[in-house]
DNA sequence: TACCGATGTCAACGCTTGTTGGCCTACGAT
DNA sequence: ATCGTAGGCCAACAAGCGTTGACATCGGTA
């Protein structure tokens, strides 16, 4: 129990989840038709549906995404923004399965649903530790998700110009201030 | 010169329109179907053909918009994020349009390219306006960029809880000071 | 060697989509 | 009253989609 069984298909099934993270976030959920996947992964669309199902099904296996986050208690106070904001941009540009799950869930109800689950179950629970006023830990961990996904939709979705060129450094020290507010300011 | 005829039709062209806004804001561009627009328009999909030609155009008519921003350089200094937040927030709730142009951009080309635009077009000016250094407006404006489209994303489009529920006021009191930094705080 | 399940291919289904052309209707000018 | 034209509807097309079932093939086991 608990180490599974290794099957003879499980080359091809990573095939597949590596060709499909790859278009799910370069297409979004309705563009990326498994026939396309299927053609990356170099075999056959109904090899897709017996392994997973269907497309909704491959998408959750795809979707599948930890944001591995640090623990921030460790760290002196006002340095926060800083270990956060390089974190996430190290982590999204080493693996596209956020940008698949960003990309679908504009418009697909079960991305968005997992989008809320990533921020419950791994962004809330990190700023929780640290913020000064646990009751309103949801609030401030809202509110650095609105500065850290607009970051995400400017620099790998709409790719504007000026902030997807920017160094990840310079990104680094601008946003650093506002994420450290976020977390610590007083409330309004 | 100027003024175009009024045509008979121009009741059904419009109803087309604020159908197709509606859908493409609910559903972004691929799940949004010519025939569901016309049938919310009590017309024949047909007509949604004749009279803009194409999915792709009726698109581009649809999603024609306009921030309308404030000049800042009439305010004094210190008021500006406070001003532009509140106009977000009031311009977007007031006009599905920026919805359906969000919504689609995250899969369609065309309407990316239009976020662009009004970017390039609307946002940077306003900003190169106020910032002190107009050679640097562009990353100025783009920083503005990321903090409002953050905003949007995670209170219109993934409806996040905190965020959703958030009263305006509190939004603008929280984000006031990021904007202010973005716009006037020596660069780093 | 003979067998059986897992792996993979092929062709097709039913459905929805954007788009087109033909036909009917009703209005406004002559 | 008549006629041309614009407005509108209907039926159909070709293409693409997710999905399915029947058939081939390979590999380990008895």
């Amino acid at each position: 129990m608990g180490t599974e069984t290794p099957r003879r298909s499980d080359p091809t099934r990573a095939a597949i989840l590596a060709a499909a993270r790859d278009r799910f976030a370069a297409d979004g959920y309705e563009r990326a038709t498994i026939r396309a996947i299927a053609a990356d992964a170099g075999i056959d669309p109904a090899m897709v549906m017996r392994y997973y199902g269907s497309k909704d099904r491959l998408f959750a296996a795809a979707a599948e995404f930890d944001l591995r986050l640090p623990d921030l208690s460790e760290l002196p106070a006002g340095r926060y923004g800083e270990v956060l904001v390089h974190h996430f941009l190290t982590r999204w540009e080493s693996d596209g399965t956020f940008l698949a799950l960003l990309r679908a869930a504009a418009t697909n109800e079960a991305a968005r649903q997992r989008m809320l689950d990533v921020f419950a179950g791994q962004v809330a629970p990190v700023v929780a530790k640290v913020c000064p006023d646990p009751a309103h830990a949801a609030e401030r961990a809202g509110l650095v998700a609105t500065q850290m996904m607009g970051l995400a939709v400017c620099r790998y979705v709409l790719r504007l110009p000026p902030i997807a060129a920017m160094p990840a450094d310079t990104v680094v020290a601008w946003l650093r201030p506002t994420i450290e507010r976020y977390l610590s300011a007083p409330r309004p």
